[in-house]
RNA sequence: GCCCCGGUAGCUCAGCGGAUAGAGCAGCUGCCUUCUAAGCAGCGGGUCGCAGGUUCGACUCCUGCCCGGGGCGCCA
């Protein structure tokens, strides 16, 4: 607000600099930013420095005018220095950053969102997770479901119509895996058949068709191992005894752990507070016949062809490095044609923009699907990727190993079971979505506010609730948002307070745009970071003390803190406790 | 071999083409005993992987190379 308030008055001041110099061409994009450092004023902007060039004369010249055509910009400004090769410093009046808590703290939980206009909100749909339910989530699925969750928080905080969708397939291969391993830890457990060996279980390669103990192995090759395939197994012989012997993998065995690993998976995503507007199951893409038209649809565009028994998407043809087969010569699709037709209905359903999440391990489908969907004449910017790294989890200094064709897997649920759901969020959203993420064990499980980020954050917000009852306790109301003098905090450290709350709204606004909630999760460390160590500091300024007006502007920046903690950790999904 | 992502302090990581590259933890020094649980102040610590290029200006953009991770199926 204060910075969009200065560029409109340097963007006259050029304005007329550049008229006087009779040069009707656009203004050039200059920026405003904060310096890192104090001395340089609150804020620079590097315009003169981009003119030299086209005005032919010096930079720290062309600065040295626009400082004098500045002025004091409505009494906004304190003071303008030219510095460096060309930077325009300019120092705000201390009374705009004070005033500016009052907005702050009047705009409630609104602060840096956006404002209702009463336009037509623009519709997104945000997939994300879109795991198959074959087994618990893991860290990777966990990471991807607090990203994409967070993106979707930013999106609603900055205007969007956010639809949160999961895309799933019970059909296929992987779920006749699925069923058939089922049915053989049942056929175990009823003695009809013999548990592979553990060498066997280790090399999907190995034959099974083997025998132990005068009993077949039935367990199939790239079965799932998990502990939860033989819990899926004995409550199935509890309840049915030896009635399924005859029934195939793919029947009842497959439905009943589908069903089970579905409820399992969004019973954790209801612990991370994780709630998906839309289930989107592939199969109906094939019972509504959308997999036969976009075949066809593919087709008439001349963007397929069929070789080897096959029918392949002429990706070349787009400008990718290779073809890929759509349809197998078995007649069956492939992954990729139903991912096509599922992103064309995304947008017959009404979606402005669709941003996919996925892990690395997937994107190299994205393309394909994108150019498909060009061809199916879907503007390809409408459709966005969002992609993010691994995750590893570090303890005593070693990293976990995780396998998962041995289900030796950590799970959501486990770690959530082990730090708690705000943590777990916290740490997962703390990394850039495409760098590596370690989590931390040891320093997750630590309950000390000061080395736990998360609490460092959550503790930062709960002390200005401990305030509060203790202005209570001795009788002293909280400030109304124009009801204190806020120009008695006069503290460098209370000022910096200030400046870094006036940020929030940029914060939120490049994390929302650049898809990247890690910012939200360093900011909130940087206010925590400034707000705990001035209420520790408790000497120097007690909060609440004789002077009944200092009180209440230190009131009224404890409350502008709050607002700002409990803001930004909303767009985390993490808590903010009031005690701790 | 090709494609994607990383490489920044001892460790984990921020860094929106700008000025003297930052934070937390760890280490060192001094002070202090809390509006909630060892805090506060300071110090040391860097060839920003390497080499070119673009630019008034490059950790940031481009090209090549090195190292690490992932992906390159008629799997999903």
């Amino acid at each position: 607000m204060v910075k969009e308030a200065l560029r409109e008055r340097i963007e006259a001041a050029l304005r007329a600099l550049l008229v006087a110099a009779g040069d009707e061409d656009a203004l050039p994009e200059f920026a405003i930013e904060v310096p890192r450092q104090k001395e340089h004023g609150d804020f620079s902007c590097n315009a003169a420095m981009l003119l030299a060039k086209r005005l032919g004369r010096k930079p720290r010249e062309i600065a040295e005018e626009l400082r004098e055509r500045l002025g004091d910009a409505g009494g906004l400004v304190a003071g303008v220095e030219v510095a460096g090769p060309g930077f325009l410093n300019v120092r705000l009046a201390e009374s705009g950053w004070q005033d500016l808590l009052h907005d702050m703290i009047a705009a409630g939980a609104h602060y840096g969102r956006a404002k209702e206009s009463g336009a037509p909100r623009p519709r997104v749909q945000v997939e994300f997770v879109s795991a198959n339910p074959t087994g618990p989530l893991s860290t990777g699925h966990g990471r991807q479901a607090v990203l994409g969750d967070c993106i979707a928080r930013l999106l609603e905080a900055t205007g969007c119509d956010v639809t949160r969708e999961y895309y799933f397939n019970d059909g296929g291969r992987q779920m006749r895996v699925l069923g058939d391993s089922v049915k053989a830890r049942y056929l175990e457990q009823l003695g009809r058949a013999a548990s592979p060996t553990a060498e066997a279980l280790a090399d999907p390669e190995q034959a099974w068709a083997e025998e132990r103990d005068g009993l077949p192995v039935v367990f199939p090759k790239d079965g799932y191992q998990g502990d939860y395939i033989s819990q899926i197994a004995a409550s199935l012989v509890e309840r049915e005894g030896e009635s399924l012997v005859d029934e195939p993998g793919e029947g009842r065995f497959r439905e009943e752990a589908q069903r089970v690993i579905f409820e399992d998976i969004e019973g954790t995503l209801t612990r991370i507070g994780i709630h998906f507007d839309v289930y989107y199951n592939e199969r109906s893409l094939y019972d509504e016949g959308k997999i036969e038209e976009t075949i066809a649809d593919l087709r008439a565009a001349g963007l397929v062809y069929d070789a080897d028994g096959a029918v392949w998407l002429k990706a070349t043809a787009r400008g990718l490095d290779r073809d890929r087969v759509v349809v197998k010569s078995t007649g069956e699709p492939t992954y990729l044609l139903p991912d096509i037709a599922y992103h064309r209905e995304k947008f017959r359903r009404g979606f402005d923009r669709v941003i996919d999440v996925q892990g690395a391990d997937h994107i190299e489908q994205f393309p394909f699907v994108r150019e498909a969907a060009a061809v199916l004449g879907i503007d390809p910017g409408r459709i966005e990727l969002v992609m993010h790294q691994f995750v590893t989890i570090t303890s005593g200094g070693e990293r976990v190993k995780q396998s998962t064709r041995r289900a030796t897997f950590v799970t959501v649920d486990e770690l959530v079971d082990d730090v708690g759901a705000d943590v777990f969020r916290f740490f997962m959203i703390e990394r850039k979505p495409d760098g590596h993420l370690d989590f931390d064990l040891d320093l997750a499980k630590d309950k000390n506010w000061r080395k736990n980020p998360a609490y460092y954050v959550q503790y930062a917000h709960a002390r200005t609730h401990g305030i509060e009852r203790k202005a209570r306790e001795a009788g002293v109301a909280m400030p109304r948002a124009h009801g204190f003098d806020s120009g008695r905090l006069v503290l460098p450290e209370e000022i910096e307070l200030v400046k870094k709350l006036a940020t929030f709204p940029e914060v939120v606004t490049r994390a929302a745009e650049s898809r990247e909630p890690h910012h939200v999760a360093y900011y909130l460390r940087e206010v925590a970071g400034l707000w705990n160590p001035y209420l520790q500091d408790g000497d120097r300024h007690r909060v609440l003390s004789e002077d009944e007006g200092l009180s209440a502007a230190r009131l009224g920046l404890a409350l502008a803190v709050r607002n700002v903690l409990a803001s930004g950790l909303d767009l985390l999904g993490v808590g903010a406790p009031e005690r701790m």
